[in-house]
DNA sequence: AATGAATGAGTCTTCATTCAT
DNA sequence: AATGAATGAAGACTCATTCAT
């Protein structure tokens, strides 16, 4: 119940916002009454936190795995699976994007709080996963410079990312494949640069 | 007075989203009582109506205007320029750059078909303008070609966007820098490809 | 003005009662702003007092007349022709007859009074005046059974009022039939007790 | 308590009218807050239908009740008992009965429907009933007939319901001998042409 | 003669929350 | 584990009224 409940406020709230996403409605989507909610949280906020700490948890979780699954690629092949792995992961999953999208907006000062930390770790883990497959591959590679490429490819992420919302359908996967193209014109100058 | 309301309306939304933000907190805001926004506006709905239709007007007049003082450029600082000039432009505001993004996920139906519309615009007007811009330099390139340029633009600006939520002061400058560089690689294939 | 006014506020007392006919409503039914109707009345009360005194006033003004009318009659015609008077002078306006039977519920003490007296008004009008009329033709009769036949007539003109509210078209013009009926029962007793 | 709050919407209502019928009113009158009201109907307009509905019934009930407690007496007896019957429930109840009148007036239209489908089936079921009365008393009587002798003790009845408001006292009392008196012209009549 | 701008009080209604059961 | 009943606070909105213009 108490993850039914999540569900219905992570939906409630992609779909109304946070002060839109009355106890009434999470409730009702759970098939319970109002006041039910309180046996299993103390209040909105906790909920909410509780909320949105599994959604980040999940899309961390989520992101380790697709890393995990390619992990013996080539090099820019992990990085272009990392991509659509996630895509994949969100596209799955509207309401749950939706409610990501909105949280960077979120009006409660304790879930940025969290938003923040929970993107530093993806940073940090990106960086540090990343670069180690980046050094193995092109050892001449300075840190810094493993640090560019990695923003670059998080940046495209974060365009496709936010494309989620704008486009459907076939415009959607056109970004992808936009997507695509520049990552692999990335690795095309790496190769270029080390390996010759 | 009207616009005095439009400005408080987009900034409690960008705070406290849609149902956070109160005809009270706004009328507070531009030093009035909350009845007295109903002489200037119908409703709450209308009000945010006419909000985020400025909003979404002034958007694009600047954009408009940043290409018109770059237009005699070459086209890869067009690009560029105009990438620096929508940043700038959302940095200098960041009130209304958090309004515009929550409007994404805007509960109210209504504000979702304006900002369908305005998407639409705003692609067929950079395709338009910004394709005869590289169809001027670049006379072999194919329409799909150059559609698939700006396209990429619009993806890497995208990414650059959705980072002035997440990152901050250096951080975020650095992501601009990046956008730079990836539009620079881009023009690069084109001049190699078309000029020699 | 000041008459359209009135028009406009018993309108929109018949149609939503007293607090129901506010105004605004009052106003924008004569073209004005409800600002304005505090140059014509000192406010709400004072408007809807004149309106009822004037409506009470009407009322009676069109009971002298049609009495007037048929002074020459015979008595029995002339309780008839009254009673026709009346009702067509209801008829003629529904929604003066729905605010002066609203009237009788209404919530402001003053205006109960008004009533009150226009009902005690009424009573000694009927009485005096048909009174005379009766005397005239039975001059036998007792003042005790000159003031019961009065009465009856006004009970059975009471239902027909009544019923301007409950029946429409042919329904109606059937009560009318019906109480004209009464009305000549009752006279065939007096011609048969008091004329033999 | 949901039939608490209806006493007190009617008992408001009679009072104030429907729009003057506050829910801070009606709560206070059953002593709870005002928020509380919505535990049990959905809104102002659902409990006054509610309200209106039981108050028909009630109507109607009581007078099928009153019939049957006097449906062995001569018929003359039944229509002037029934007459009486109907009053005193009037009079025992006014807050009801202003109710009653006001309904006449309400601006709700549901609330038009059910009365006009509340009078409609008043006046079937007082056709039938009576009406066979009357048949079983007066074989010879036509339908015609039948039918003009119960609209016309209707027509009465509305008279003397009318005065519910407009008489007190003695003055009432005098308005239902009134009523009696004539409610036995009519059968006397009746005797005279069928029971010779 | 009329109104634009403003507001305090009050309207219906919803919300998060509580608590006895 | 769940809810019926209740509520204080707040939500959007309306109302009668004022006053400078």
């Amino acid at each position: 119940m108490k993850n039914k409940l999540i569900d219905a406020a992570l939906n409630q709230y992609s779909i109304h916002g946070y002060h839109g996403a009355t106890m009434r409605k999470i409730a009702t989507e759970v098939g319970i009454k109002p006041a039910s909610i309180y046996f299993f949280y103390e209040n909105k906020e906790t909920l909410f936190i509780a909320a949105f700490q599994q959604l980040l948890d999940d899309h961390f979780r989520q992101m380790e795995s697709v890393l995990n699954n390619n992990k013996n690629s080539p090099v820019n092949q992990i990085f272009s699976a990392l991509l659509h792995g996630i895509v994949a992961h969100h596209k799955g999953d509207e309401q749950r994007t939706t409610a990501y999208i909105s949280l960077v907006t979120s009006p409660i000062p304790k879930i940025n709080e969290h938003l923040n930390n929970h993107m530093l770790h993806i940073n940090d883990w990106l960086v540090e996963s990343l670069g180690s497959f980046l050094k193995k591959s092109y050892p001449l590679m300075s840190s810094c410079e493993v640090d560019r490429v990695i923003k670059q490819w998080v940046l495209i992420g974060n365009g496709v990312f936010w494309g989620i919302k704008l486009y459907e359908g076939k415009d959607f996967t056109e970004q992808v494949e936009l997507a695509d193209q520049m990552i692999h014109t990335l690795f095309l100058e790496l190769e270029e640069k080390y390996t010759k």
